[in-house]
DNA sequence: CAGTTGTATAACCATTTGATTATGCATTGA
DNA sequence: TCAATGCATAATCAAATGGTTATACAACTG
């Protein structure tokens, strides 16, 4: 799986509030497919389902205690998420607003802020 | 539409990788749809549908210039989801490793790191 | 061994998604 | 004004998604 593949599945894992509230629950410590299906109106099979999910994207594991198959959080991949989003940083920084880019673009309007931006730092 | 709403159509529209790559080009500058839909094998009617579905998640913005119509990014659903990624940072960052927080472990066998981990800082 | 519990899997269904082609509609330019 | 351009929209389709119920199965429990 490369890494388009990857941050397909992680988002589309990630586009569901059932499946984030799942990764939140897990984020306070391991828990049971039992667990995890309690606080929601939804059938057991289908909360299996969105593990599946989850398991599929490298979100989380599962480990084998008994018959109980305790699910825990991975967090390599919301990490590569993260990275990804973290390209987009600059834009939402706000900085192009600042001061000293005004200046910038005052002294040469033929280029966008945006694109000086960039190369700035 | 509140915040669980948004970050399910931010995440969605996030799931695929042509629409990453139109993010990536309007990350470059504005674009028409006629330069977004060019490097993809791919017919402007479905690279209209993916703008559509970015523009509903509120990721890209259309202006109106003549008979183009513009997109330019609008990164502040990149930011909300990029904030709820950081509230998993801790799991990443793997500093549940580090020497202090084994040693504590070592002292407080009954706690897991994580738990303590979150108290921390 | 038999029953119960925890979980997975199968079959099914409605809805959504992602693509296509065909077409409509402004806007520009000759 | 008329053709070309840029883009949107409609109709259609196959595949994926998210749920259901029914069932299978493995592991504890009496």
């Amino acid at each position: 799986m490369n890494q388009a593949q990857r941050l397909d599945a992680t988002f589309a894992a990630l586009a569901d509030p059932t499946r984030r509230a799942i990764l939140a629950r897990l984020a306070t410590g391991e828990a049971s497919v039992g667990e995890l299906a309690g606080p929601f109106a939804m059938s057991q099979p289908a909360i299996s389902k969105h593990l599946v999910v989850l398991e599929r994207a490298g979100l989380i594991s599962a480990g084998r205690e008994g018959q109980r198959r305790p699910r825990r959080l991975e967090a390599g991949r919301l990490a590569e998420a993260a990275r990804w989003l973290e390209q987009y940083r600059e834009f939402w920084e706000a900085r192009f607003q600042s001061l000293d880019v005004l200046l910038a673009e005052m002294q040469a309007p033929g280029l966008s802020a945006r694109a000086r931006g960039k190369k700035r730092k």
